[in-house]
DNA sequence: CCGACCAATTTGGTCGGACCAAATAGTACT
DNA sequence: AGTACTATTTGGTCCGACCAAATTGGTCGG
């Protein structure tokens, strides 16, 4: 699973894992590089690259004399993803709160995007949205247009905080939902709803209506996501039967 | 001003800066290890866990070959605290979209907060709100109160996603501020309406006020904060002459 | 019995040299 | 000029060594 070229890589990633599982206390002292080296049968140097990565994280703290563990909430937030595929069946509650955070973060975006969009950024918008509302295609293959008029939305918003949340998250998330083949069922109609709802605000430039209509859709996608996983983890049940 | 102790740590603070401020293009190859250690009078060794920490940042890639930077909007979020102490005076944009960003997620905080309370936490929210409305306190000393007040709430809300967001840029972002001297002087009776809108919706239990009242907060916040990074200007251009 | 002080050991930080494999750059050939 | 091949550069890893700071454990004194 652990797909790193690298050896250095590999072995953070197997760290990384065990103190996002918990399998150290917060504080407790982490074994000692040439402990370390010892068991992953590498070299010492190897093994400070990769505990040079965890420091980075967050996850531990180095000083002579011994590297100390940290609580995993005083970490990075690039630990997100690692946290989300640390078990077969991503964390329901982190889903969620991911989303819900997303959900603000997107409606921002959206708010700021149709206030600030010109003349030519409007018309761009609106021919997304149009190709949005077309029913010829079917969900699966819709998805990378959502991520483009996301893109768009992002690239006008032009947030650079924003934008450098979502990369920590976005990626790794939807790679990873996808991956595990669980799929929100969003009603067709709310779809409908929500893309007509983005086509009035961009027409009438009104951001607060673009941030509503995104917040709305977040949070049925909310409960559609906790309904997808709650049914795979009912699949998953059934397979160890 | 690089203060870490670790000379791979001076390293990779000297080369993350270059990167920040654009000194190299995006996918322009970055100097060699062997170069590097040879500019920095260190060793190879050193060289390369600075360059995993910066990978780690995601502000270059290594490859064999020859290690490649990117492009600063596709870094981590952790690259904003060293983005915005890069000059003599923050980015005052930069500054403002963290204030817009942050206030959205502490809206969030503040609505899941109350909403989720039990009986004993709105009893401790209703204390710290009352030592908030202590007049008797200089604005200064009030800092602590308020930053004990948003962690609690962070505590109610229980967003790990948020929670993770804030650690990698509240500390840096605040101290940031406190070490320029940058006060931003947010009107007296904006904080009394904001105080007094903070209790009444914990009594109310009424997570909509409590964000909306946060959201008002953080803009007039953002325009006291663009006003003193203002008069900071003009202070230093003054000095200049 | 307890606390303070001190030495031995452990541990992180750094260095230098060495080797391998992949990627690149340079060259010769067609 | 385009292509195939070779030499060089570069990252990835390993080993052995040394230093300084932190920890540990024992000793001494109260």
């Amino acid at each position: 699973m652990s797909s790193s070229n690298t050896i250095s890589h590999e072995i953070a990633e197997s760290l990384r894992d065990e103190i996002l599982r918990q399998q150290y206390r917060s504080g407790e002292r982490f074994p000692s590089e040439r402990d370390l080296a010892a068991r992953f049968d590498a070299s010492r140097g190897a093994v400070r690259e990769a505990l040079s990565q965890l420091e980075q994280l967050g996850l531990i703290r180095t000083q002579p004399g011994g590297a100390r563990v940290q609580s995993v909430d005083s970490a990075s937030l690039a630990v997100l993803g690692p946290l989300l595929q640390l078990d077969d069946l991503p964390n329901p509650v982190l889903v969620d709160q991911f989303l819900e955070t997303f959900g603000v973060l997107a409606a921002l975006t959206a708010k700021n995007a149709v206030n600030a969009a010109n003349a030519d950024q409007l018309i761009q918008l609106k021919k997304l949205v149009v190709l949005l509302a077309d029913e010829s295609v079917d969900l699966e293959s819709m998805q990378p247009r959502w991520r483009e008029f996301m893109k768009i939305l992002s690239e006008i918003a032009d947030n650079l905080v924003v934008r450098l949340i979502s990369n920590d998250l976005k990626a790794q998330f939807v790679g990873q939902m996808m991956r595990l083949g669980i799929r929100p069922d969003v009603k067709r109609s709310s779809i409908k709803r929500f893309i007509s709802l983005l086509r009035v605000s961009i027409n009438k430039n009104d951001g607060e209506l673009a941030s509503a209509a995104m917040l709305t859709h977040f949070e049925e996608l909310r409960t559609a996501m906790s309904e997808a996983i709650g049914l795979k983890a009912s699949e998953i049940r059934k397979m160890a039967v």
